[in-house]
RNA sequence: GCGUCUGUAGCUCAGUUGGUUAGAGCGCUGGAUUGUGGCUCCGGAGGUCGCAGGUUCGAAUCCUGUUAGACGCCCCA
């Protein structure tokens, strides 16, 4: 009975090809937000149960964590999201930390969920989150920040939406336009929520049921989903102060010449914690066609850490929806050929040649080059063929002859030619082929 | 937690109405060429046909269960 060879469900094996992926998205990332003054922490991969029960309900955290007691008989937790660590470490620091606080993570979580399309039980996710601002230019920000991100890796507008709405509006909306109660509130949400991936008949069907078949609500709720700006919504709404937040941060977008940000009615980004301003960021790919990430304002959590609460405006996108963003408008490259090494030396099947193969790498890699050596007994053909696929540039054939020359061999894979180059003049001549190969 | 589809070599897949030693291409590896890369030729390793039962003289093939994966639903902090 061997062991088994795949990865625990809803995890995954990350290969050399695939962190360079990985890699790829993380550095573009970072660049983007460290371009706006934004910090990098780091939290435990662990925090007691109570942060999420108190955040996300006791429900949701018992069925989709991983939990355990540790050894002193404490609840733990897996984190699921870095929030609630988030306002911890600025609730720790809430009377000498400088506000406004930009922060920025890269990290994994796991959600016992089943694996899908789009989402795995570990993940990751970048998290950046301005804490400290009260007015729209933290969601301006936040908003140009997401689009950055993706223009970063050479999105165009076409290729996604951001997706605006205001938790405030949709609340007058549901409240004081509608008329609806706190419960028939909270069931219209969920159903608007839904409205893409269901049938315009079973959303007519249980719109009526929420409302009690009240006709004058249903022609009222009609009027309000099939608005595409802010100016479609009935007078009785868009005339209302409720409005002018989201109006004056769509204004501001739009002169900066984002115009893929549009107000969307049926937003609605889960339930309760958001507490205005919400968008998501709107794959366009037909194949993908979903949110790939979103955010918004909402109170932070540190008043549960007992100091006095901070507005915060924040937003995760998830590598894996970004990885195949990238992929559907073909914007990954491919990076299955990078070599670890640029230079690999190949020494022959002698002691004497091997010896002297590890100390010229070592010497090499002093001056700042990368150098792998083949130690193995197999032929020259097999092991310059094993370079080339490794995706090596050069490589250094040392044998006898080069041993009493004191001339080393130098191919270029990429051009094929082949040169006698002293020991005394390598480093020179490595680090000029090495850039004309990447210039070519 | 529920549903649909799929599991044959490392990868992509053949495998005929169940018929005896389960195949191909690519990849890996060795040689032709004891010192040189996408060609050619020859050889080799690698499979309890996801697993367990059942039907049958005989099962990769049919039946049942189970497990893993993909994709939906629920959920998505």
């Amino acid at each position: 009975m061997s062991l088994k060879l795949t990865s625990y469900k809803g995890t995954r094996d990350l290969y050399p090809a695939d962190m360079r992926r990985r890699n790829y998205i993380f550095n573009g990332w970072r660049a983007v937000v460290e371009g706006y003054g934004y910090q990098e922490y780091m939290a435990p991969l662990l925090e007691p149960l109570e942060v999420y029960a108190a955040k996300s309900g006791e429900e949701i955290v018992n069925e989709q964590t991983y939990s355990f007691t540790d050894r002193g008989g404490r609840q733990m937790v897996i984190r699921p999201e870095m929030t609630p660590s988030i306002s911890r470490m600025v609730a720790a620091r809430r009377q000498e930390m400088p506000m406004p606080a930009r922060l920025y993570s890269i990290a994994n979580f796991m959600r016992y969920e089943r694996p899908q399309h789009g989402r795995e039980r570990e993940f990751w996710q970048l998290n950046f989150d301005i804490f400290g601002v009260d007015n729209i230019y933290a969601e301006l920000e936040i908003i140009n920040m997401s689009h950055d991100i993706l223009t970063h890796f050479g999105a165009t507008d076409g290729m996604f939406t951001i997706r605006v709405n205001d938790r405030r509006l949709t609340n007058f909306i549901m409240q004081e336009y509608l008329g609806l109660n706190d419960e028939q509130t909270t069931r219209m949400i969920k159903l608007l929520d839904r409205f893409d991936k269901i049938s315009r008949d079973s959303f007519d069907d249980q719109a009526s049921d929420i409302v009690a078949g009240d006709a004058d609500k249903l022609a009222k709720l009609n009027q309000v989903i099939e608005a595409v700006e802010l100016d479609d919504l009935p007078a009785e709404i868009k005339d209302n102060a409720v409005v002018e937040p989201l109006r004056s941060l769509l204004s501001k977008l739009h002169e900066q010449g984002l115009n893929n940000v549009v107000y969307n009615v049926r937003l609605m980004r889960g339930f309760d914690y958001y507490t205005g301003i919400v968008f998501e960021a709107f794959d366009e790919a037909p194949e993908n066609r979903r949110a790939m990430f979103g955010g918004g304002r909402y109170d932070g959590l540190v008043s549960l850490f007992g100091v006095e609460s901070l507005p915060v405006v924040g937003v995760a996108p998830g590598e894996t929806t970004f990885q195949e963003f990238l992929l559907a408008h073909d914007l990954m490259p491919d990076f299955t050929d990078d070599a670890e090494s640029a230079v690999t030396i190949l020494p022959m099947a002698s002691d004497a040649t091997k010896t002297a193969a590890g100390e010229l790498a070592q010497t090499l890699r002093q001056a700042g080059l990368a150098i792998a050596v083949d130690y193995t007994d197999r032929k020259l053909d097999k092991k310059t063929k094993v370079a080339v696929k490794g995706g090596a540039k050069l490589v250094i054939y040392l044998g006898d002859e080069e041993l009493s020359s004191g001339e080393l061999t130098v191919k270029n894979l990429a051009s094929g030619q082949q040169a006698k180059v002293r020991r005394d003049q390598l480093v020179d001549y490595l680090n000029q082929q090495i850039n004309s190969v990447v210039t070519k």
